[in-house]
DNA sequence: CGATGGTTTGAGATATATCAAACCTCGTGG
DNA sequence: CCACGAGGTTTGATATATCTCAAACCATCG
């Protein structure tokens, strides 16, 4: 019995595109591995040596300047898929923001495991496009949104993805509160600000009334409507 | 003979991936339709219906808030595929920039015909991996860099990116002097700026001898050391 | 209890936006 | 041929959102 019969990801991961004998010979490429919050997968700019799917946990990836700015240009969640097949070099960091499990295959094996299932590839360029869909979506955040609008959208845009699957949720699939998987620094990593900005827009909506903070990581949407108003 | 026998960019585009029978199947499902600058193929929000591929002049991809500010996430050329196979809205306007000319497709019958032909798909996800690559690479610009840093970027990209094709250039595959197949508020848009901001930035540069604006639309890059310096 | 790392709050500096006017460039028509 | 107008661009003066620097604050953990 391989790791994959028990995988609680096996459904929705690019996994789903196999039948249980092809899925037998992808896990023998494959093995589980275990990262610490903090702990990186991948470095910017290193050889394509890895690529993975999400079991469990929140990971970031992130670009930098040499003098030390950094953009968080992605984040990813159970099922997800992440590294650079058919690739050279990783363009952006991959960081465990919260404790994680990955199932990581060697880029090679991976690559000609791919190439000869369709159904898999298939399965990776829904993906591919998908995410593409949704990074072009936040270059608007990033190049024409105020602080506020910033901070409002990363709120609905985490409530949304912050689901677990299988949970249901009375407002139409999404959260009214969660835990925050981000520093306020990561947050301002992701929005594009400093980490001032995005504590004072913190305060400013608590204040409001829109949201509530019952502690740093716990966020709670008190008005949704209001908040996805500011959202622009 | 088809079209395709005589398409100049038969060899870059995903087209590549077929041999003659596949592709004259292709040609029977595509039609060929010219563009003028400033014309859409396609509106932000509608259903997918089409996708593309160009095959001359250069488009934009832009997305905008209810209150009219625009932002372009993307910029394409001949060889490259525009539209959303496999789903069904589009998230982004698509407009000419220049006069075009692309190979259009009924969104349908190109994903049927592409389920069936995963050299086509596999393409497909190579494009895409590596647009979404440049795509994460802008966010870094676009979050993390300061207005001058922003336009030296832009114009070093430009500068890549519009080499001619089997047109061999001297300094490493990069061009020094170009037309710009943008306005000054589409630089703007690209960049996340105002188009005083990208005004003055551009009239800095010229003072300080790193570029030359013999036009509005042309400009030589006459320090490429510099500028790249200034880019960060 | 004190040290530590992250967060909030405050005061001030500054890059970029905004508003407004002058300036080209180019096509049109007298 | 020149005057005119229109669109896009540059330049200038000012406003303001966000950043920067600095201090206070707060939770957590030894």
């Amino acid at each position: 019995m391989s790791a994959c019969d028990t995988c609680v990801v096996r459904n929705r991961a690019i996994c789903s595109a196999l039948d249980s004998e092809e899925l037998a010979a992808l896990n023998a490429i494959g093995r589980r591995r275990n990262l610490e919050a903090g702990e990186s997968l991948m470095w910017e700019g290193e050889d394509s040596v890895l690529v993975a799917n999400v079991v469990e946990g929140v990971l970031k990836l992130s670009t930098g300047t040499e003098d030390g700015r950094e953009q968080i240009v992605g984040v990813v969640y159970p099922s997800d898929f992440i590294g650079r097949p058919f690739g050279s070099t990783t363009g952006h960091g991959v960081t465990a923001l919260t404790d994680a499990r990955v199932c990581v295959f060697s880029r090679r094996d991976f690559d000609a495991f791919a190439r000869q299932h369709p159904a898999l590839e298939h399965k990776l360029l829904q993906r591919t496009l998908a995410e593409l869909d949704r990074t072009r979506n936040w270059m608007l955040l990033l190049g024409r949104k105020s602080a506020g609008e910033k901070v409002a959208s990363f709120l609905i845009d985490m409530s949304q993805r912050l689901v677990q699957p299988g949970c249901a949720t009375p407002e139409g699939d999404a959260v009214q509160r969660f835990t925050l998987p981000f520093s306020r620094q990561q947050i301002a990593d992701v929005l594009g600000l400093t980490i001032e900005t995005v504590s004072r827009q913190f305060t400013r909506l608590k204040s409001d009334g829109t949201i509530d903070l019952p502690s740093r990581r716990e966020v709670i949407i008190v008005n949704r409507q209001a908040l996805a108003a500011e959202a622009g």
